[in-house]
RNA sequence: GCAUCGAUGGUCUAGUGGCAUGACUUUGGCCUUCCAAGCCAAUAGCCCGGGUUCAAUUCCCGGUCGAUGCACCA
């Protein structure tokens, strides 16, 4: 229960006064866009990002690879970032306001502005009222606003570059070392978790629109007709709201359905897809996500990119921001590597042999070229070529190169008939991208977890972080700062540092205060030395969730503390 | 990017054309036998730049950041 005012206020408030984000460079005055992550705050998104690889590249066996934020130019203009990724502006001459040119025609029944040219918009344009101020547009510039950042590689401006707007197109471009790397066989997937780039034009809304962000994004490539997860049976049964487009269109709720049925009734275009969006459902709930404030949502047809057979945004519910896209589930067919190897001249396909080799009795034309090439001479090359694919006659065979026909005779080439091996084909595998913000991750935790309640007259503030999330896992208190109680207390938090546990020892002021200090911060655990300390050798264990203490002996402090954090011990069973 | 509003110690806040309030937090000390107790002390602030003025945290202009609306946006 929040007490009091807007919990983004509180939670960021929270957020900033302890040391998890803060704006950066404020001494400089911020920058929109651009955050800080303090010490709790680092080293709880590092938490998070391992929760997400103990998932993909534990679990699923998806390798990590890092590659570079600024790309060659080549990258961006295959990916299609180059001229897509920008939205088409103009300025009011009158009211001066930005605006997005092909949205004002499409406003005024021009179908597909998008795909016009900058001056074919300017001319549609010319008549028409401006959006804000009602004034008519006239002679307007229409300009592309791209939304990646710009920059040169090397001194002077030899090479363009840019930074990275997706970790995506990284692993693409190593698609054919990946191939490699997994020795020739499909599925394999490659993950990527790193900072990408988008030079949004207003950034607002916090923690959840960046200009750099952090992205954890899954490759997953499969063969195009085997979309069957090895793995799906661990998720058949596995239920979760779905808002498919006909719930959208017909405004029904979400429809809670198993997997199994999502895809055999064809909610979910395939298993791989299925799969995870289970695993993302999973995943996002074991980091704190409230489970009630999650959901999955099908992509309209219109607003899918043409080229994905089937497309799902995790959302997150917000107090503040309603329903926020946090991960996009994507079947991507091969669009991105059929992109990569139309501009690179690389194949990116996999050769996926046959498990019997197979014969095909083939007609060949094989050209004379000691005729043809003296006769033809530059343009042989490409007769010969077209001979090859061409389907002869009795007499000769009609071919034409570049518009020009020729008539080649039949005593120019011979046929044969031959017995072909074919032992396997090149396949081009599909895509499906799981893709993952982590920043918004990171702010659904904090508010979704963010507490307050009343506790004799004071507002008790605590953030409920799962234990694996929160920063610090344990504090360690001497009731009181003397008596030797201090010297226990330092020992119990060595020993839990030995085992690789991050434990706060704190002696200052009242013993209630501190436990509300780690409360503010989530640390689920705290074991406070006392009197009895002294006389039996145990200690109090505090739980966080529901300040209730049970003791133990000193020495099982720190593999309880161990089983309790890495889940396998519940707090409740250690009452007994 | 436009329009409106805002910005005072770490946090919340009072107030002002002339020495900038108070509370909480934090630190040190005293006290204290389990959930922000008490006492003493300390640290720490008017978002940035320019203008008006003898004097600007205060008034004016510009900027930055934040909130809201428009626009934009996975």
């Amino acid at each position: 229960m929040i007490l009091m005012g807007d919990i983004y206020e509180s939670v960021m408030e929270l957020a900033k006064r302890r040391g998890f984000v803060w704006p950066t460079s404020e001494c400089y005055g911020a920058v929109a866009g651009f955050i800080d992550y303090g010490p709790l705050g680092a080293m709880m998104k590092r938490k998070v990002e391992d929760l997400w690889r103990d998932f993909y590249v534990i679990r699923e066996g998806y390798y990590e690879i890092e590659c570079p934020t600024v790309g060659a130019e080549a990258i961006y203009i295959a990916s299609g970032h180059v001229k897509g990724f920008a939205d088409k502006m103009c300025q009011c001459p009158h009211c001066r306001e930005y605006l997005r040119a092909d949205h004002i025609a499409e406003a005024h029944g021009k179908a597909n502005a998008a795909v016009l040219s900058a001056p074919e918009l300017s001319a549609f344009l010319r008549l028409l009222p401006c959006p804000a101020c009602e004034g008519e547009l006239g002679d307007i510039e229409v300009f592309d606003f791209n939304l990646m950042f710009e920059t040169q590689i090397g001194p002077g401006s030899q090479r363009k570059g840019y930074l990275r707007p997706e970790t995506a197109q990284g692993i693409f471009a190593d698609f054919n070392r990946l191939v490699r790397f997994y020795r020739n066989k499909l599925p394999f997937g490659a993950v990527q978790i790193g900072k990408s780039y988008r030079n949004e034009i207003s950034p607002r809304q916090g923690m959840i629109r960046l200009r750099e962000f952090t992205q954890a994004e899954a490759e997953i490539f499969v063969h195009p007709e085997h979309k069957e997860h090895p793995n799906f049976a661990l998720y058949t049964d596995y239920e979760m709201p779905l808002l498919g487009i006909v719930q959208q269109q017909t405004s029904a709720p979400p429809l809670r359905i198993s997997m199994k049925n999502a895809v055999s009734r064809g909610l979910v275009a395939n298993e791989y897809v299925a799969y995870y969006l289970a695993l993302t459902h999973e995943l996002l709930v074991c980091a704190g996500v409230r489970e009630e404030k999650l959901r999955f949502r099908q992509h309209l047809p219109d607003e899918r990119a043409h080229y994905a057979e089937d497309c799902w945004d995790a959302e997150i519910f917000s107090e503040r921001f309603g329903w926020v896209e946090t991960v996009g589930i994507a079947d991507r067919t091969d669009y991105d590597l059929r992109a990569h190897a139309a501009h690179s001249g690389d194949s990116f396909t996999v050769f996926i042999p046959f498990d019997t080799v197979r014969y095909e009795r083939k007609r060949r034309i094989i050209p004379d070229m000691g005729v043809l090439g003296p006769r033809y001479r530059g343009k042989a090359k490409q007769i010969s070529e077209a001979l090859a694919a061409a389907d002869p006659g009795e007499d000769g065979v009609e071919i034409s190169v570049d518009g020009e026909r020729f008539f080649i005779a039949r005593d120019l080439y011979r046929e044969v008939e031959e017995d072909v091996e074919i032992r396997g084909i090149d396949v081009r595998p599909h895509v499906i991208e799981p893709s993952y913000g982590i920043d918004r991750m990171m702010y659904a935790i904090f508010e979704h977890r963010y507490d307050e309640e009343m506790v004799e007259g004071e507002i008790r503030k605590v953030l409920r972080l799962p234990p694996r999330i929160a920063p610090v896992q344990a504090a360690v208190f001497p009731l009181m700062n003397r008596d030797g109680l201090d010297e226990i207390a330092l020992s119990i938090t060595q020993s839990l540092v030995e085992q690789g546990i991050l434990a706060q020892y704190d002696d200052s002021g009242a013993i209630g205060r501190r436990y509300r200090r780690q409360d503010e911060i989530g640390t689920p655990f705290a074991i406070t030395v006392d009197y009895d300390t002294l006389e039996d050798s145990t200690v109090t264990i505090r739980d966080r969730d529901s300040m209730n203490q049970v003791r133990i002996a000193k020495n099982d402090v720190p593999e309880t503390l161990r089983l309790l954090i890495n889940g396998t011990l519940n707090f409740d069973l250690l009452k007994k």
